[in-house]
DNA sequence: CAGCAACCTCAAGCTAAGTTCAGGTCAAGC
DNA sequence: GCTTGACCTGAACTTAGCTTGAGGTTGCTG
C-alpha cells in the first residue's frame, strides 16, 4: 500500500496541467525529487502534486525558480508537508506581494508627477533616473520594476 | 545649423544612458531610426532622446518591446513630437500601470482566501486554475501575471 | 509473448533583450 | 601623414524557463 503511493510522471503531469518535459526539468533544478523503478523510471510522490502546484502558483506571483526553491527548502525536511506548512510558506508570499503592489503604487505616484510637469522623458526624472539602473543589468531579458 | 541638430551614435548613449550596442539594437527593431553620412555613420535626431528615454521609462513599467513600438505609433508621424504629444502617451501609461496594479491586488485577496481555507495548491484552487493558463504559454520565460 | 504507449537520456532550439567579439572603416588632431 | 578614438557589420554568446527531437528502453494489455 506505500507503492499505491508512488506515481509516473505521466500522471503527475496530468494532474499538474505541467508538461512532462518541465517537470522532469524541475527535477534537474531540484525544485522536486523521485525515486526510480528498477527499470530507472521516476516514481513521485502524491505530496508532489501540491509541490508542484505551489511552484506554479507562485510563479503566477512572479517569483523565479531560484527563489521558489528557497521557499521550498523552508518546508520541513523529511515528513510529507501539513496543511500548516503549506499556509506558513502562503503567508511568505503574501509579504512578497505586498512589496510588489508598493512599488508599483510608488511608481504610479512618480508618473503622475512627471505626466504634471512634463518632464517625462528628461534625463533628470525621477522615473528613470532613481538608483540608476541605466546600463547596470548585463544581458538577458530586463525585469519588472524589480 | 540643420546639420547641428544630428547627433552621433555615442552621444545619444551618452544622454540616456543607453549602451551603443543597445540603440542599434533598438534601431534593428525599428524603435528608432537613424540618417547616415556619407561615410555610413549614423546620424540621429536631438529628438530621440526623449524617444529613448521613453523606451527606458516604458521598460521600468513592464511593457515589451512590441507593446512600446506600438505606444510609439500613437505619435505623430513627421513632425518632432511635442510636450503634448508626449503627455498623451504618459497618461495612457498611466493606465496600464492602474490595470497592473489591480490585477495584483485582486490576485493578493485571492491568496488571502486560499490561505484562509487551506486549499492553497489543491486542483480546484482560484489561484492557479480561473481562466485555466496551465501549459498553454510554450517556451521562452514566463512574464509576471500577464 | 507481441505490440504499443509511456518512459528514459542527451543535445539542440526557442524567446527576450541585449552584450561581446572579430575584423575593418572614418574623422580629427598633432 | 599617422595615430587614436569613435564608428561600422555580422556572428556568436548570455539568462530564464522551458520544448523538441533523436534514438533507445520499460511495462502493461490482449
Amino acid at each position: 500500500m506505500d507503492r499505491n503511493d508512488l506515481i509516473p510522471i505521466g500522471v503527475l503531469a496530468r494532474r499538474t496541467g505541467l508538461a512532462v518535459s518541465a517537470i522532469r526539468f524541475y527535477e534537474d533544478r531540484g525544485l522536486v525529487c523521485a525515486m526510480r523503478t528498477m527499470g530507472n523510471q521516476r516514481r513521485f510522490l502524491r505530496s508532489d502534486i501540491r509541490r508542484l502546484s505551489f511552484i506554479l502558483i507562485a510563479q503566477r506571483l512572479g517569483l523565479g525558480l531560484p527563489a521558489i526553491e528557497e521557499a521550498l527548502a523552508t518546508l520541513p525536511q523529511g515528513r510529507t508537508p501539513t496543511l500548516t506548512d503549506w499556509q506558513k510558506l502562503s503567508r511568505s508570499m503574501r509579504a512578497q506581494l505586498d512589496a510588489k503592489i508598493q512599488l508599483l503604487t510608488r511608481t504610479r505616484a512618480k508618473l503622475d508627477e512627471c505626466i504634471g510637469c512634463g518632464c517625462l522623458s528628461l534625463q533628470r526624472c525621477q522615473l528613470y533616473n532613481r538608483d540608476d539602473r541605466a546600463g547596470a543589468a548585463g544581458p538577458g531579458p530586463r525585469f519588472v520594476l524589480d
